[in-house]
DNA sequence: TCAGATTAGTCATTTTTATGACTACCATGG
DNA sequence: CCATGGTAGTCATAAAAATGACTAATCTGA
């Protein structure tokens, strides 16, 4: 149930619609969690069914209406209750680790396309994070923003979003070299 | 459907038993995917019912009788299949992370332990995989076993974990000094 | 000698996550 | 003037992952 828990963390940023939940659990900034948006509107419905978040609907013209939601006291006392609970240790889950492990036994010319692409998509988001970094502290340096600023939590993630990249992309872009060699090596005979 | 040929890609090495997986799958070496025991026994015996793995009785004495497993062809053309479709874009979900998002408004003191706690497994399962990593290279050099070693894949992904755990320790040790000194800041008004 | 850990598993169920198929309406570009 | 894409969602279902409760033997340390 830590999905849950990502939207009402989500939400202390200020009122969001679920559309705009959607976006930010994205493709593109998921930097703490990932999710479609289908299980964001579901999770916001059952959040706000418990009192957790309430929204407010807001009338638009020209563009369907949408409803803002924010956490409410509940909601606060919740996270708090779920950062005091012990966490469960992380794990990488990646479709690629798995192919990687395997590159002995399959073509490798599919991987090497694959990592080659997962490195660019990496970089991508290596550049969206750091943007992303840039906005949120403003004219500070990193170590005052982190110090006197006043909403340090998105930046911290964002930080271990752009490490995880970081090694994600030097990773992909290592293998690919090595697989390459190999399959030259391998050639010659 | 990633287990399964998880489950494939770790059976690659050798002959394991349900119970041996489960070990290789558990919290210790994880390196590409965790699992827990009743999921393997589980994918096990349907990867069996549909010949992608077969397994033979061993009997033991003093101890109860086992079923190793190994990968049959049709289990290889598989993993094949697998790895030439694409991958999808991986994702850190970490309960930590979601806690660290919200930690401008909840206590931090049992964040604070959390990040310590998880900094400290983290550096166990690097030097962990450090010793994983000297065992599979032997004697060779780093390069050298990359380039002419023949089963590299289990190797790659050790690699990756190793990074991983690394970034791992290094953002929570980081966020806890952080965190630490805007409570020694805040503590002084 | 007896409690607790280790080996080796099974069965059933719940929880969580992901996917597919939809509805509507407006704006913009070609 | 109409196809495409963005905004804003809903409903139902499938798939995957996690959990709880078991059996049964042996081996190990206090």
């Amino acid at each position: 149930m830590a999905l849950r828990h990502a939207v009402l963390a989500a939400l202390l940023d200020g009122e969001l619609s679920g559309y705009q939940l959607a976006k930010a659990f994205d493709v593109g900034v998921a930097n703490f969690w990932y999710a479609q948006p289908q299980q964001l509107y579901a999770e916001l419905t059952r959040l706000e069914k418990e009192g957790l978040v309430a929204g407010r609907e807001v009338v638009q013209e020209s563009r369907p209406n949408k409803r803002l939601f924010h956490v409410t006291d509940a909601g606060v006392a919740e996270l708090e209750a779920f950062t005091a609970a012990s966490a469960k240790p992380a794990f990488i889950r990646d479709d690629l680790l798995v192919k990687v492990q395997a590159a002995d036994r399959v073509d490798t010319d599919a991987l090497i396309a694959q990592l080659t692409d997962r490195a660019r998509v990496a970089q991508a988001k290596i550049d969206l994070f750091g943007t992303l970094l840039h906005r949120l502290r403003g004219h500070r340096t990193e170590e005052e923003f982190l110090r006197h600023g006043d909403r340090i939590g998105p930046y911290l993630t964002c930080l271990r979003g752009v490490a995880f990249e970081r090694e994600n992309r030097d990773w992909c872009l290592r293998t690919v070299d090595v697989l390459k060699e190999r399959r030259q090596l391998h050639a010659r005979h």
